[in-house]
DNA sequence: AATCAGCTCAACCGCAGGTTG
DNA sequence: GCAACCTGCGGTTGAGCTGAT
C-alpha cells in the first residue's frame, strides 16, 4: 500500500492542473471534491481542489486591491460578526474568506503597529488587561491552537497579539465603524485590475463552452492525455 | 547593483459539523 | 445510535514580490 503522503501533491499549481480541475469541476460541479480529485487524475486531495477552486479559479472571482468600499464593509461584517470569513465574504460578492481573511490581518496588523508605535516599549506590554482576552471578538477565535500565543521577537503579530493591541488601544471594534474607517489616514487609490496570467485566457475559453461533457472530454484528452488516462482509468472502478 | 526587511497571498493544517451507510 | 467519510472554516505558514537602504 502506497504512502499517503508520497501519493498526494502538495504545493503551487501548475497551470496544467488549473485547467483539469476547471474542466472536470465543470463537469461534475463544485460539490464533490473527493470525487473530481479522484476522477481528474490530479494527484491533489480534494481538499486542495476545493481550495485551489474557491480562492482562485472560481470564474466569479475579483482580482486586486480591495475596493474603498470593500474595506469598509469588511470592517463594519467584521465589527458584526467577528471572525466569520466566509460569511462576509459572502456579502462581499467575488471576495474569498481567505482573501478577506489576510486583509484584515494585515490591516489590523498594521494597525495595531503603529499604534504600538508612538508608545514607549515599556507601557506598551504592562497593561492590566494583559491576562485577558475577552474582546467583542475573542469567542470567535475558539479554533486557534495556540502556538502562535507569543508576540515574536522579530516584532511578529498573531492574532492574538493583535486582539491583545486593539483591546489595550482602546480601540473599540464594535463601536460604528465609520469611525475606525474615516479616522485611517489611509490614500484611496483605484489601481488597474492586475494582469492576468497569460493563460487565463485558456480558462475563459473553457467558460465559455458549453458543458457538454463530450467536448470537455476530448478536451482534456486532447490537452493532457496522460493526466486523462489516468483519471480514466480511475473513473472506470468509479463510476 | 546588492542586500535586507516588510508585505502579500496561495496553500497547508487541524478541527468541527454535516452526511451517509 | 454510531462510525466513517466528506466538506467547510479559521488559523497559520512560507515563498515570492516590492520597496527601501
Amino acid at each position: 500500500m502506497k504512502n499517503v503522503q508520497e501519493e498526494y501533491r502538495k504545493g503551487p499549481w501548475t497551470e496544467q492542473e488549473d485547467i483539469l480541475l476547471v474542466n472536470f469541476v465543470h463537469t461534475f460541479g463544485d460539490r464533490r471534491w473527493d470525487f473530481v480529485a479522484k476522477v481528474s487524475g490530479l494527484n491533489r486531495t480534494g481538499k486542495s481542489c476545493r481550495l485551489r477552486w474557491v480562492n482562485y479559479l472560481h470564474p466569479g472571482l475579483k482580482r486586486g486591491k480591495m475596493t474603498p468600499r470593500e474595506e469598509h464593509l469588511v470592517l463594519e461584517l467584521h465589527a458584526k460578526w467577528g471572525n466569520r470569513w466566509s460569511k462576509i465574504a459572502k456579502k462581499l460578492p467575488g471576495r474569498t474568506d481567505n482573501e478577506i481573511k489576510n486583509y484584515w490581518r494585515t490591516h489590523m496588523r498594521k494597525q495595531a503597529q503603529e499604534k504600538k508605535r508612538p508608545m514607549s516599549p515599556t507601557s506598551s506590554s504592562s497593561n492590566c488587561c494583559s491576562s485577558s482576552m475577552t474582546t467583542a471578538t475573542t469567542q470567535d477565535t475558539g479554533g486557534s491552537n495556540g502556538k502562535m500565543n507569543q508576540e515574536r521577537d522579530d516584532g511578529y503579530y498573531s492574532m492574538d497579539d493583535i486582539w491583545r493591541e486593539i483591546d489595550q488601544s482602546g480601540t473599540n471594534i464594535v463601536k460604528p465603524v465609520k469611525d475606525i474607517y474615516y479616522s485611517e489616514q489611509r490614500c484611496y487609490l483605484n489601481f488597474p485590475p492586475l494582469a492576468s496570467p497569460a493563460w487565463e485566457s485558456s480558462l475563459e475559453s473553457i467558460w465559455n463552452m458549453g458543458a457538454d461533457e463530450s467536448k470537455m472530454s476530448s478536451f482534456a484528452i486532447d490537452q493532457f492525455p496522460l493526466s486523462f488516462e489516468h483519471g480514466r482509468s480511475s473513473w472506470s472502478s468509479l463510476v
